[in-house]
DNA sequence: GCCGTTTTCGGCCCGACTGTTTTCAGTCG
């Protein structure tokens, strides 16, 4: 049972307990519970092992039981009793937009429906019109609901949503019934991937500023429509919330919808043990408003340092907030240079010296070059004498170059078994040596873990590229005990890479901490396959941000000569 | 069910929108 796992075991929980009407507050602890588990970095069995359950933020005693059993048994007797009143179709249902517990159950009870097909056939039928509490809107919107799952498979690449976001902000933009346009939500935490996009905009003529928001290129369908709030579904199926704000509130509505829920509840709770409140409104002391202006002015209102969107997932940064000690994230403009890109030489579309004059007008100060071996061969990957020829060609584009170095490197498959897929000699002849796992996706963890770890013995690597091999969206990552890679990796000076090419984000935020905790460094790379997409730098610094990784945490923001002499080991 | 620098008992965020109602419940973020 891995954590996410039981994390969904505790949802579970919380759903059929919602659905029967039991104690809200009860529902919400196992809510917490699985929240605190999915935000957690290391396994928890190893946890478990330690005899530390009970450390967890949100697990007490009877949570910490039913982990246990989990562990030990893969199965929670309350979870299987609790599904023999509600079968897990009903909590299926519940996830279509308009169908809450009190309407799931309802459909249940009535029709017999527990599953999502059956939901959509008495939809079609028209029996839920006649069910009290529902009529024909409802009914329409549940299978506009039913559909659309369907069809975004709910959440996007942040890539993508801030594409569309930016669309929609510079059409608001040109508007004269709209002032400020800000971003708010997961995108402005930059989450990997995005549900929804919010948006704050100050209007003199909310009416008016509505009328804009909806009628916008690409606008499939209006959800809802207010004055202060307006819901609209784009053609790609994103789903955009506008909220219009007074001037004088704009920094408290700002911090409120920017989140996340978790961070606010707790940001609430501890003004409120401070005799303050805050709303989307503002700050306030008994009825006296005393800030509400900037998201500064409430931070300070309530005596904590500034946080950073991508931190507020309250995984500790409030109390380190209130403290004074929280990390400085890395911006882009700290970054020197990039590791990881392709050329013609194997599967890129640019030469090294384009992607020099790339990286220069970028600011930066050197590039690695890092082709695919021989292995890869759908990648146009080469051997030892082609990569030579190659780095020949390399040393005299980098005497074109002044204040600006091409480092000579490749991307080198580690094969099943653990050996690399180039001669040593060669390796040593690299300046930067980047390693990967490209094929026997499927291994179980134990042989993948054995085969990473014989890599890193190899006193050539330096990086280990895209660590889990994720896709979001697309593929799973690989098996593997991470905090034993990260221990080898830190003992053998093998930096990990956060992958900043968009469909990766790999390491993600919640290993980017674990590595910054266990001392591992952190190589930012764009795996780049043409010059313009080494402007997917930003996604990886977003990444990085959210797993509180500072400066000195990421070897790219060294010069050239510290690299070399790290890399020489 | 969890939690504790006012508490081991008594709290636990709260406002907007919709649809179905005749004053509000359900859902959402």
């Amino acid at each position: 049972m891995q954590n996410q796992d039981i994390a969904q075991v505790f949802n579970e929980i919380a759903d059929i307990l919602e659905i029967q009407n039991e104690d809200r507050f009860r529902i919400r602890s196992y809510r917490n519970a699985a929240a605190s588990i999915e935000s957690l970095a290391e396994d928890i069995n190893s946890i478990y092992k330690k005899g530390a359950l009970r450390q967890i933020p949100a697990i007490g005693k009877s949570i910490a039981e039913k982990i246990e059993e989990l562990i030990k048994t893969a199965k929670c007797g309350m979870h299987q009793e609790l599904l023999k009143n509600v079968p897990r179709g009903v909590l299926d249902v519940m996830r279509v937009p308009g169908m809450g517990p009190k309407h799931a159950m309802l459909v249940y009870k009535s029709l017999g429906v527990d599953s999502m097909n059956r939901l959509r056939r008495a939809a079609e039928a028209g029996k839920l019109e006649a069910l009290p509490g529902l009529g024909k809107k409802s009914e329409q919107k549940i299978l506009k609901g039913i559909k659309g799952l369907s069809i975004t498979e709910g959440k996007f690449k942040l890539i993508t949503a801030y594409k569309y976001a930016c669309q929609i902000r510079d059409e608001l933009k040109k508007s004269n019934a709209i002032g400020r346009v800000e971003f708010a939500g997961s995108l402005r935490r930059k989450k990997e991937l995005v549900g929804d996009v919010d948006i704050l905009v100050t209007s003199d003529n909310p009416k008016a500023a509505m009328k804009v928001f909806v009628k916008i290129d690409g606008v499939k369908e209006v959800l809802a429509k207010g004055d202060t709030k307006s819901s609209v579904r784009l053609n790609c199926g994103l789903q955009v919330d506008l909220r219009i704000l007074d001037k004088d509130s704009f920094g408290a509505g700002l911090y409120y919808f920017t989140g996340s829920k978790e961070h606010n509840v707790t940001a609430r709770d501890m003004a409120k043990k401070a005799g303050l409140k805050i709303n989307e409104y503002g700050a306030y002391k008994g009825s006296r408003k005393i800030a509400s202006k900037t998201e500064e002015d409430i931070f300070k209102a309530i005596g904590l340092k500034y946080i950073e969107p991508e931190l507020r997932e309250n995984r500790g940064e409030i109390q380190l907030a209130a403290s004074g000690n929280l990390p400085i994230l890395i911006r882009q403009k700290d970054l020197r240079g990039d590791f990881h890109m392709h050329t013609k030489t194997s599967d890129g579309k640019n030469t090294p010296e384009e992607m020099a004059v790339k990286a220069i007008q970028m600011g930066y100060e050197y590039i690695a070059i890092t082709d695919h071996s021989k292995a890869v061969r759908i990648a146009g990957g080469k051997d030892e004498k082609a990569l030579l020829a190659h780095f020949k060609n390399i040393d005299r584009v980098n005497k074109k170059l002044k204040g600006f170095v091409i480092l000579k490197g490749v991307e080198v498959d580690i094969k099943s078994d653990g050996s690399l897929d180039l001669e040593d000699w060669f390796l040593k002849e690299c300046d930067v040596v980047i390693t990967a796992i490209h094929s026997g996706f499927t291994m179980p963890s134990d042989k993948m873990t054995k085969r990473i770890v014989k890599a890193f013995k190899n006193k050539n690597v330096d990086i280990f590229a895209h660590p889990t091999g994720r896709l979001l969206k697309e593929r799973q990552p690989y098996a593997f005990d991470m905090e034993e890679i990260f221990n080898v990796a830190r003992d053998n000076n093998v930096a990990m890479e956060l992958s900043a090419y968009p469909d990766r984000l790999d390491l993600n935020d919640i290993h980017c901490r674990m590595a910054k905790d266990m001392g591992v460094k952190i190589a930012v790379g764009t795996d780049s396959h043409s010059a313009k997409q080494l402007d997917n730098m930003q996604w990886g610094v977003y990444t990085a941000r959210r797993g509180w990784l500072e400066k000195k945490n990421v070897l790219n923001t060294l010069p050239a000569r510290e690299i070399l002499k790290i890399f020489s080991k």
